[in-house]
RNA sequence: GGGCAGGUAGCUCAAUGGGAGAGCGUCGGCUUUACACGCCGAGGGUCGCAGGUUCGAGUCCUGUCCUGCCCA
């Protein structure tokens, strides 16, 4: 061996800074269509460039690197495409405050200067995140990285835009929206919030039921509302009741009198709406602030009245109250209703307080002018492609929610009064006020040929944008190399908090636009929470950093942490216990290399080489692990790849394999042909470790192949293992090496129990002959210290003072005397005996169920006997050799 | 109110209807020439509860309790 001396420690951060910067020099990440190799591809669900990347973030582009990585090893055309999401209303709101902090209020900055400071912003965080990425060694194809505002996917997004328009999919109309007043803008059902509790349960919050009356016009008497809004009653256009409520339907028809605009309201009937028993019966009805209250003027054609500014301030049809802000105008008009004698009790009232997403504010609903997309006749292809398996989701039980939130689709209102985002493609004729909807500005008024028009101010939902991501990253709306290859993606990864908002609008528009859907598979992966089962959140104070967790424990073991974790369901608990041994597991890899250096001198692959059982043995092992592993991220177990990984690497390679290496190398006496077979299992297993761990282990990985004899290339372009590269496996090696393994744990074991120190060496005395020619054949594997530490002997004359251990069936004695006592034996015999009397009753009673014999599968009462048999046998032993002892004079 | 998950060892989680497992933690023993970030061994569970199907149930069915999430 040349190799150079392997340092003592594996150092994560200078591995991960060399192979990531050799990576991107050697361009293995880029994709080619023109390439071989049946395509798999991936679109990374885009971070927002508001800031930093959380465990989320870390978990969900681990999984995807994962994908990718053994999906590349094994020899498919990957695509990974990187890229950022502007994220309309977060993003306006970051950078908003940043300028606030600064003094600088946003809309007196303006509109132009306003979004130079949001470029600004962008400019730094889009290469932070990539950086971040990097960090965490996703392998994805930085030629391709997008940002939803490039100039193409602008272009796609008015292309969708105009393009659902022509098709009489996308509408103007004026609806009751839900409205942030900080952040004055319309935002979707969706992004509206209600407050949780520390277990995350909608919490009801404090109110009043403040009740008043409204005169009725003629004078006769007055009927009695409540409200917790108490301002809104400025907006009332009706008073409701139940048709067939008694006490009121002698009213239904006529009017009362508003105490402060100038206005008579009309009493009406309505079934749907009223409930008799709630209240007085009656309820004020305000078209333009509530939803129930607009479906009742829209069943009684009454007149909705809209009484607020944007910024949440009462407009004038407020009348006196006009100027106030919300809350000013809501004690003011309880006030004023006192005075006028019109007040009628308040009543403690708990109710649900929708606030904003983003801005935390208060929702008011309010009538709007806004841009909405008819969703059922889209969503019918998006529901039936689910159904058809065209998309699988997984875990399976996922679809639930998509079909539950797709059957159940409501238009889709897009358009957001605020200034970062996609501009809407639609103008308006200064002169006549006609609406024209198009790809470019149009020049002149097709109506009045006015050359004045004014494109309307607002941006789209910025998720309308994103409903593109799987396609417009690859070039759509043109035909292109990436798109005709690469399209549909393989799989989509994300969390199921976002299946609404991202994956039903990305197959929607995948199916309305490309005619297919965007990917085969959703992989739904669990949130991440703390050890203490809390969501992880800034105002908590729980988040645990990825970066620094790299920076603590290196990227290999976190990621491998993540893939333990990473069990299918709903959460994962962030335990910190748990990178411990992901830490110590990728120290186990090292040293274990550091062994093959240290013993695999004189390695030559040319060599001849005269393989033993313990070679074909873990060359079995290993084929065994490599199906294992691959099963397990074929189908996204992720936590059972780490763990099968984990069991083998250091449950059967290191554990026994290199102790059984070492009866070869550390023997003076075996042939050349010996010890370089020997080595070159060492190597030859540890490059297909290496290339097994390479997807949950990136750099470590790639260090150790780089240093690994017989590697070329990088191991991020090497094949993935497949059994059949190993060669089948002898069962009858297999069973031999087992009962080897079985006997040095009985030698174990006895060692344990009788607190016997390894260095103390034992005899093993043998009375059959078949099983002493067995292990003397393995005697150097007993004898090594590590193993068993005891040489296999004939059984001669019985000694006075010996321990029993039970092995294979047969009885063998172990020396004892001068070590421990017969005390100490008869005391340990009893015990074991106590242990297999219980395994016998077990065993007999299942046997002795008739109905079990007559009516179980013939192997499955084969299994039993031979286990009984076994369990008796070895009973059998023990108590005769505790009679022996006990017996004895 | 409707729906969906989950309840298995002290903790985090596994387990095609065939004698309940892993890692961590605990306890005991080892400074053995890759690794004390290690090695060897031990203890620890009425599989939420109650029924049912079955020769056999952690696993299938019904009911029930608890926890969490989504929707209204």
């Amino acid at each position: 061996m040349t190799e150079p001396a392997l340092p003592p420690a594996y150092d994560p951060a200078d591995a991960a800074q060399r192979w990531t910067q050799a990576w991107v020099e050697a361009d293995v990440f880029r994709a080619d269509p023109a390439a071989p190799g049946e395509p798999y591809s991936i679109v990374i669900p885009p971070p927002n460039v508001t800031g930093r990347l959380h465990m989320g973030h870390a978990l969900n582009n681990t999984i995807q690197d994962v994908l990718i990585r053994y999906k590349r090893m094994d020899g498919f055309n990957v695509l990974w495409v990187p890229g950022t999401d502007h994220a309309g209303i977060a993003t306006q709101w970051v950078v908003r405050r940043q300028l606030e902090a600064r003094g600088i209020d946003m809309f007196e900055l303006g509109r132009e200067a306003f979004l130079e400071e949001v470029w600004a912003w962008v400019e730094q965080t889009r290469p932070a995140i990539r950086g971040q990425l990097e960090r965490l060694g996703v392998s994805a194809d930085w030629s391709r990285e997008r940002f939803t505002l490039d100039p193409a996917l602008q272009d796609a997004v008015t292309e969708h835009f105009v393009r659902l328009h022509e098709q009489g999919l996308v509408y103007r109309g004026e609806r009751l929206v839900n409205w942030d007043c900080v952040d004055q803008t319309a935002v979707s059902d969706l992004e509206v919030e209600y407050r949780k509790d520390a277990k995350g349960q909608t919490v009801l919050e404090e109110g009043e039921l403040f009740s008043f009356a409204y005169p009725l016009s003629d004078g006769s008497g007055e009927i009695v509302v409540a409200t917790t809004r108490a301002e809104t009653m400025l907006g009332d256009t009706a008073v409701a009741v139940h048709p067939d409520d008694p006490r009121y339907t002698h009213l239904i028809g006529r009017t009362v009198r508003h105490p402060f605009v100038d206005r008579e309201i009309p009493i009406v009937g309505d079934a749907v709406l009223v409930d008799p028993a709630f209240g007085t019966g009656a309820v004020k009805i305000t078209p333009a602030h509530d939803f129930n209250d607009f479906e009742v003027a829209k069943r009684h054609d009454l007149p909705m009245i809209n009484i607020l500014e944007r910024d949440g301030r009462l407009n004038a049809q407020g009348g006196r109250f006009a100027g106030l802000d919300r809350a000013e105008a809501r004690e003011a008009v309880k006030a004023a209703l006192d005075e006028l004698g019109l007040h009628r009790g308040v009543q403690e009232h708990q109710l649900a307080i929708g606030r904003s997403q983003r801005s935390g504010a208060v929702i008011e609903p309010m009538l709007s002018t806004q841009w909405f997309v008819t969703m059922p006749p889209l969503a019918g292809p998006a529901l039936a492609a689910v159904e058809q398996g065209f998309t699988t989701f997984h875990p399976r039980t996922w679809e639930n929610t998509y079909f539950s939130w797709m059957r159940d689709i409501r238009d889709w209102c897009i358009s957001r009064q605020l200034w970062w985002g996609h501009r809407i493609p639609a103008w308006t004729c200064a002169a006549c006020g006609e609406l024209h909807v198009a790809r470019q500005a149009p020049e002149a008024c097709r109506v009045c040929d006015h050359a004045v028009l004014d494109q309307d101010p607002d941006v789209l939902d910025t998720w309308f944008s994103s409903a593109l991501w799987p396609f417009s990253t690859m070039g759509w709306p043109h035909r292109t190399d990436d798109l005709a290859r690469y399209y549909p993606g393989a799989v989509l990864v994300t969390a199921f908090d976002i299946i609404f908002f991202w994956v039903a609008r990305m197959i929607v528009a995948g199916t309305h636009l490309m005619g297919s859907v965007p990917f085969r598979d959703v992989y739904i992966h669990a949130l991440i929470r703390d050890e203490h089962r809390q969501k992880m959140s800034k105002t908590k104070g729980n988040v645990v950093d990825p970066l620094s967790v790299i920076d603590e424990r290196g990227a290999d073991a976190f990621r491998f942490t993540l893939m333990a974790l990473a069990a299918q369901g709903r959460d994962i608990v962030w335990d910190p216990k748990r990178i411990d041994d992901s830490q110590r597991f990728v120290m186990k890899m090292w040293q274990s290399l550091r062994f093959c250096f240290l013993v695999g001198e004189g390695y030559d692959p040319e060599a001849p080489m005269e393989p033993g059982v313990y070679e074909d043995w873990i060359r079995a092992r290993t084929a065994e692990a490599t199906g294992r592993v691959r099963e397990a991220l074929d189908g996204y177990a992720f936590n059972e790849a780490a763990r099968e990984l984990h069991a083998f690497v250091w449950g059967e390679y290191c554990a026994w394999y290199l102790e059984l290496a070492k009866t070869t190398l550390y023997d003076d006496g075996a042939s050349p042909a010996r010890r370089n077979a020997t080595q070159h299992a060492l190597f030859t297993t540890m490059r297909a470790i290496v290339r097994l761990a390479h997807p949950l282990m990136p750099f470590l990985t790639e260090e150790i192949w780089s240093r690994l004899p017989g590697t070329q290339g990088f191991v991020t372009t090497a094949p993935f293992p497949r059994e059949e590269e190993f060669g089948g496996a002898d069962p009858q090696v297999l069973a031999e090496v087992a009962r080897v393994q079985g006997a040095i744990t009985a030698v174990r074991n006895l060692r344990g129990e009788m607190q016997i120190a390894p260095r103390v060496r034992l005899q093993l005395l043998v009375g059959d002959a078949d099983l002493r020619a067995l292990l003397q054949r393995h005697a150097a594997a007993m004898a090594f210290g590590d193993l068993a530490g005891c040489s296999v002997e004939a059984l001669g004359e019985r000694p006075a003072t010996a321990a029993t251990v039970v092995i294979d069936g047969v009885a063998c004695l172990v020396p004892l005397e001068g070590i421990v006592d017969v005390a100490a034996e008869v005391e340990r015999l009893r015990s074991e005996i106590a242990k297999g009397t219980k395994d016998v009753a077990q065993l007999e009673g299942r046997l002795g169920n008739e109905a079990f014999v007559a009516r179980a599968p013939a192997e499955v009462v084969q299994d039993f006997q031979d286990k009984l048999d076994a369990a008796r046998t070895r009973l059998e032993l023990l108590r005769a050799n505790l009679a022996m002892l006990t017996d004895a004079p």
